[in-house]
DNA sequence: TTAGGTGCAAAACCTTTGCCATCCC
DNA sequence: GGGATGGCAAAGGTTTTGCACCTAA
């Protein structure tokens, strides 16, 4: 059911080329060099379903919107990919590991953001 | 310079005695049973301040806007709180984390999601 | 032939901002 | 008084969608 498309392999060619985790409009600009009439919608749906099928990554998959905590203590977070909801997680938080990538990158890194995504136990009960 | 208003006071009650991550509409919701004609742009003004204040925390603070990877190997990132851009980081990954977060939690974890936040080396130099 | 894909433009969403009235200090 | 705030509504930026027209299988 899932059809070629210029399009959609001219975007999965630039993806997969370039190292630089472009936004969706990025990858519009780039792929438009080849297909001028491209649309942006178009780069979305097929974002979407590359996405979906697993071809590519996307970060911060996030609800997009923000959250908000009044615990300002570092800690870690758990989303549960089927309801949204956010948990906080009680694991220690491991400061060393900001030394360790900084001294192997050269970057100055102030903190590191760690969040696990999985099943709630409502939605895996819900779902059984 | 900062001072005192009824609407931040509640928007910070509501924040500390919660702890269910909520959006900016959540609070704006549950802030409104106290405040009726409170208006959503006080809502986002004060997390806004609130936040830089480092009263409250903002999760997945995220460029907002998605960023895609053509390299779908389990990988961590880091990302330049200057420039924005993303880079990969060559970070073993921890497979154990997922499980032993399961184990405490009851969740089930397909996987995390870790990423480094800082000053890239262009960035630090810039500023020097 | 025909389900899937595209372009275009409008809509939907979340967040920020301008303006003016109001409130604290 | 005067700067900080708030309410309202409009604007901004990103992503999704409806629709009529194509196109690959």
């Amino acid at each position: 059911m899932l059809r070629r498309s210029k399009q959609r392999e001219a975007i999965l060619d630039f993806l997969r080329k370039t190292s630089s985790h472009p936004t969706a409009y990025h990858i519009y600009e780039a792929v438009r060099k080849e297909i001028p009439n491209i649309s942006l919608g178009t780069v979305y749906r097929n974002l979407r379903l590359l996405r979906d099928e697993a071809e590519i990554l996307e970060l911060d998959l996030a609800g997009s919107l923000s959250r908000f905590d009044g615990d300002t203590r570092s800690h870690y977070h758990f989303r549960c990919e089927q309801c949204g909801r956010v948990f906080d997680v009680n694991e220690p938080v491991d400061l060393e590991r900001n030394e360790r990538v900084a001294k192997k990158t050269g970057f100055r890194v102030s903190h590191h953001i760690l969040e696990f995504r999985g099943l709630c136990r409502d939605c895996q009960t819900s779902m059984a």
